[in-house]
DNA sequence: TAATTTTACTTTGTATTTCAAAGTACTTTA
DNA sequence: TAAAGTACTTTGAAATACAAAGTAAAATTA
């Protein structure tokens, strides 16, 4: 079980957000917002973040006539955040023991 | 079972100083200087964060004739610290059901 | 014993990050 | 067709991070 803190989840907008992408296969820019409390420049700057980082994805489309724009988790995000996961409960298990 | 995020955990420096704070009763600058790869400045910086939001307590005193600056967590930090430490593991624990 | 180095930190200044406000390019409603 | 809304992106001021430089005393060396 290889543990590894990341910066990339330092901040609880894109904890959140790779939390949510790990568990729903794709979700889009509105999903994000209505799921966290955060403004809309701040919640696109983190996506584009993460999106430099390749821990997600983008595809922009139009739903209708209105466009969306879908996220997913890519493969070494996913890795990434397993590994930070693992870093931050061996942490927590420190204290429990 | 409260579960709070905080800022001041968001950096892996005030994590783990906190972190080695819970297990140790008192700690000095060198003792985490030893701890973690950080510089002098870096770490002073941190740690007065911490001191400046009351999660962690000093005192200076001179062992034989060399000053050393002494740690502890107070109750305070040791609440906030766990509290952050319940939202990660609840959401560790979203990951793993 | 004077000069140099080390110790135990703190302060400073630049670089990076954060995030709300403003902007853009439409679409919908009145 | 004017005004308001939608779905974002860009911008800029403020906050944060951290290495380098600074400080003051102690220890070492010459």
């Amino acid at each position: 079980m290889k543990r590894k803190y990341d910066k990339a989840f330092e901040n609880v907008i894109r904890l959140q957000v790779m939390s949510i992408l790990m568990a729903n296969e794709r979700f889009d820019f509105n999903g994000f917002k209505e799921m966290m409390e955060v403004s809309d420049g701040n919640l696109s700057t983190h996506l584009r973040t993460l999106e430099k980082l390749e821990y997600i994805a983008v595809e922009k489309s139009f739903v209708g006539r209105k466009p969306q724009t879908n996220y997913w988790a890519t493969t070494k995000g996913r890795l990434a955040f397993q590994e930070h996961l693992n870093y931050l409960e061996n942490l927590i298990k420190e204290h429990k023991s």
